[in-house]
DNA sequence: GCGTTTTCTTGATTGAAATCAAAGTGTCAC
DNA sequence: GTGACACTTTGATTTCAATCAAGAAAACGC
C-alpha cells in the first residue's frame, strides 16, 4: 500500500537528496535545485507494491532513497524475469519514453523521491551536466545488464546464487570496507529465483549448500552473514 | 585480417553514411559533417577479427556500415557469452569510457567507419542533438539487453533458437515487409550457442526440429528461409 | 579435383536443475 | 499465545539440455 508522507516532518525537497545520496542533484545549481524541489515529493511504498506497469504510460521519474526496486519482464504464459535491481541513489525512469519497457516493483519497503516527467525533462534540456549524468547511469545499467547476461547464460546454479549474494553484499552498502559483511536480503526466494532464472527450490538448495560449506552463515531467514567476501567471490565463477 | 581500404575508390567520408544508413551523421550540420569526415576512415574486417579487447583501452568509435559485430564477455575459465549484436547502422564504442567493457569481434565480414575517440567526444560536447541520439541508441541497447535476459533466464532451448532466428530475420533487413524472409545467418553455430547460453549440439538439434516442423527451411548450411514469420514468432514464447 | 580441416549433425548416455510432494519455519492478525 | 497462512526447506523423481562419441557435410588449400 502506497503511503504518502508529503506534509510529514521529513523535508520534501530534493535538497536533502544531494547531501544524503548523490542523486541527480549533484549536477544542479542551487537555483535549479530549488526550482526542482517545488515539484518533487517523497513517498513510501511497501514491499510488493507495483510502482509502474510494463507497457503502461510513464508518469514520472523517481530517485530511490532507501530500499530496493526490481525491474521485471513477464512472458505471455507468466514466466517472469527480473532484469534489473535499483538501489539508492539510482534514478528510476527512462528519458523521453512514453511507456515503460519494464514493470517496476518495490522489492523491499522503499522510499522514493518522485519527480514529474516534464520537470526533469525540461531541466535535462537546459543542463548538459545533468544529461551527462543520466547518460553515465544508463551506461552503468547497460554494463550491469550485460554482466548479468553472462550469469544467466553461462553460470551454474551454485555460481548464480553466489553471484547474487555478492551483488547484494556490495550494493546494499557500497561504502562498507573489509572482507566481512552482514545484511538482510531485500528479496524473497521467489524474487531471487526470478532474478537468477532458477526455481525457488534450487535457490534454497544452493543457499543451504553455501551455508554447509561455511561460505555464508544464515542467522535468521533473511539475515545473511558473509565471513569472507573473498571466499564468496571465489564461488562466483568469475 | 584487417584490410585497410583507405585510398581506395570508396569515398572515405562520413557524408556517405548519412544518406545510406542514418548513422550519427543525421544529427550533424553540413559543416560539422565535413569537419568530422576529415577524421573518419572506412575499414574492412573479416569474420573472426577482434576489433577491440575486453578491458583494453578504448581507441575509437565506429559505425557499422555492413555486416554483424558481436560483443562478448568471457569468464576466467573460458565460458563465453555474447552480450550484444550490432547491425548497421549501430555505433560501436561507449562515450567517455577509458577501457572496453566487452570484447568486440566481427561475426561476419564487416565494413566499419572508424571515428577517433576525441573527434566524436568533442563533437558531442558542442552538439546536444548528437548527444541525444547517442542516448537513444544506448537506451535501445539497454532494452535489447533486458529482452535478452528474459530469453536467457526463462526460455527453453527451442524458444531460444526461434527467438534468435526472429532477431536475425528482423534486424538484417529492417525495411523488409511481408511475412516471408530469406537470409544468410551471419553467425556460426558456436556463436549462436554463445549468444543463447546453449551448446552447439543443442542449437543444431533445435534447428533440425524447426526444420522438421516446417517453421524454417534451410537451403544451404547458413542460408535460412522463413516461410511464415508469424509462425516463427509463435515458437518464441512471447 | 582431391585431401585436409573445420563445422555441423545425429545418436547414446549422463547430469543438473525442474517438477512433484511434503514437512518445517516464520509471520501476522486477533 | 494461538491459529492461519505464506514462505522456505528438504526429499523423490523426472526431464531437458550437456556431455561424450561418431559420422556427415562444407569450406579451404593446393
Amino acid at each position: 500500500m502506497r503511503k504518502d508522507i508529503h506534509n510529514s516532518n521529513i523535508p520534501v525537497r530534493c535538497m536533502s537528496c544531494e547531501v544524503r545520496h548523490k542523486g541527480i542533484c549533484g549536477a544542479l545549481g542551487a537555483d535549479e535545485l530549488q526550482a526542482l524541489s517545488a515539484h518533487t515529493r517523497l513517498v513510501n511504498h511497501e514491499a510488493g507494491d507495483e510502482l509502474a506497469g510494463e507497457k503502461m504510460p510513464a508518469e514520472s521519474y523517481a530517485t530511490v532513497i532507501r530500499g530496493v526496486v526490481k525491474l521485471t519482464k513477464t512472458l505471455e504464459d507468466g514466466r517472469q524475469q527480473i532484469v534489473g535491481l535499483q538501489f539508492a541513489p539510482d534514478l528510476l525512469g527512462r528519458l523521453n519514453a512514453d511507456e515503460n519497457a519494464v514493470s517496476v516493483e518495490a522489492a523491499s519497503d522503499v522510499n522514493l523521491c518522485r519527480i514529474p516527467k516534464v520537470a526533469l525533462e525540461r531541466m535535462v534540456k537546459s543542463n548538459p551536466a545533468l544529461a551527462e549524468r543520466l547518460m553515465t547511469q544508463t551506461l552503468r545499467e547497460l554494463d550491469e545488464a550485460r554482466d548479468w547476461m553472462v550469469t544467466l547464460g553461462r553460470k551454474t546454479a551454485a555460481e548464480k546464487v553466489a553471484s547474487f549474494l555478492l551483488l547484494i553484499a556490495t550494493h546494499l552498502d557500497p561504502e562498507a570496507t573489509g572482507d566481512r559483511r552482514q545484511f538482510d536480503l531485500p528479496l524473497s526466494r521467489a524474487d531471487i529465483a526470478d532474478f537468477l532464472g532458477l526455481t525457488i527450490e534450487t535457490v534454497s538448495r544452493q543457499m543451504s549448500k553455501l551455508k554447509a560449506e561455511g561460505i555464508i552463515g544464515i542467522v535468521a531467514n533473511r539475515h545473511i552473514h558473509v565471513p569472507k567476501l573473498s571466499k564468496l567471490k571465489a564461488f562466483c565463477g568469475s
